[in-house]
DNA sequence: ACCTGAACACCGTTCAAGT
DNA sequence: ACCTGAACACCGTTCAAGT
């Protein structure tokens, strides 16, 4: 309930911040020690969550890391839900724009959804929190608005249109969640070999293969985007 | 670390079970007191997760429930964090099988994929809590293998095989996921009316409208996955 | 305007002790 | 074999009090 309008570091574009992490306050050194500020404070919490997860920030160890007591941190941004909030609202905002790339228009709507993967792999922790915070729209703004860019130019219109954007979002992020869940959890339960044996891949060792390891993740996403593109559009995309 | 292999209520195939729910050993009104047994715990932990989602399930509240001692829970499930894995392996099991229906595999795939997001609607937290187990593969062993059937019928195998089988299974996914967000969070921030404006629609209000509120997902659903089975297989399924 | 420590209610978990 | 209460270390949060 604190309304602070601060905002820091919007930026001026959306790529290139590294600069400011805040090293400035450090007072376990003894060092100097300026007054704290909400900056101060989303960096914190955005290095903690960037390596450690959502799960691991708590606010005493927030406060030991900005060398505070417990509380100042409460005053700076409200509450943990708050602090949340605020750094996903800043990480989704600096996410910055998407660019189609190439000739015709199935292959830029490939392009799309190929910066849209790499710009969710950047924040591995980033497509759960949005999503419990119900924001899944607005992160998916810049992607969905190239996207419509795009199936206008391959001459679709309206209701239609709109279905095509949807489901090419939609295999983005399921593909996404599950490529993430494998880099995870590399060996499964209970086990790949006995998930696809001969049996269950019907006699298939190169499909049974194919299902226990997917080794060219890009690949893969590349094909089903492809085949989605061909099916919506009626065109073949090229590389 | 407690190894305990009772595993209770394997049931005799999957679809029906709910008679037994728990009502045996309640302490609050004073009625017959029968001991507390694994499985006892693991239904309560069912229905508080069913009904509040995982982060309500504290040992506490589920002692209450239970009318035990906190502690006796540890003895019975180890930990939270090992009747959370209990539950989920219970339930997945618990899942059933599924079975294609139709003639043509094309159509036979779609109806796949609907049976696989009709399971999934049915347990709404259990997509995020297999994800964080590291047990996606083994959650979508009986969808995985009757697509890898039909494809199978469709004429492709190997490697290839595989790649269509797991595009499909990404975006029911990726579907089902998105379309649960929006039905938790209907009005999203900043809302969908500004989201999607006359600009940023590029004139083209229909989609606009589209874009703001899916107003029938199965009809999107069906729609993307035909299309995706289609650029995949080259062959068009009917409804 | 900003920061502080004390205090509260709530966690998960351990352990010695009961029957 | 099963259950118990006491106790520990850790949470998020509030609040009166400081400067």
């Amino acid at each position: 309930m604190s309304s602070q309008a601060s905002s820091p570091e919007r930026g001026a574009g959306g790529s290139a911040r590294r600069e400011a992490d805040g090293s400035a306050r450090r007072a376990a050194d003894g060092s100097a020690k300026r007054a704290l500020t909400r900056g101060d404070v989303l960096d914190a919490a955005a290095a903690i969550v960037k390596e450690q997860g959502p799960r691991a920030l708590t606010m005493r160890k927030l406060a030991a890391e900005l060398g505070t007591a417990v509380t100042s941190i409460y005053w700076h941004v409200g509450n943990r839900e708050e602090l949340l909030d605020a750094l996903v609202e800043r990480t989704v905002a600096d996410l910055g724009e998407i660019r189609a790339q190439g000739r015709s228009p199935a292959t830029r709507i490939v392009s799309v959804t190929r910066a849209l993967r790499a710009q969710l792999r950047g924040h591995p922790h980033l497509v759960a929190m949005v999503h419990e915070r119900g924001l899944t729209e607005r992160m998916f703004q810049p992607a969905t608005q190239a996207l419509v860019h795009e199936v206008h130019a391959a001459g679709l219109r309206g209701t239609q249109a709109a279905e095509v954007v949807r489901s090419l979002l939609f295999q983005v992020v399921g593909f996404v969640l599950v490529e993430r869940n494998r880099e995870r959890a590399p060996v499964q339960y209970p086990g790949d070999e006995s998930l696809w044996d001969e049996a269950t891949a019907e006699h298939d060792p190169a499909l049974a293969k194919g299902l226990a390891a997917p080794p060219d993740p890009e690949r893969l996403f590349l094909l089903s985007v492809r085949a989605m593109v061909e099916g919506l559009l009626g065109t073949r995309p090229r590389a």
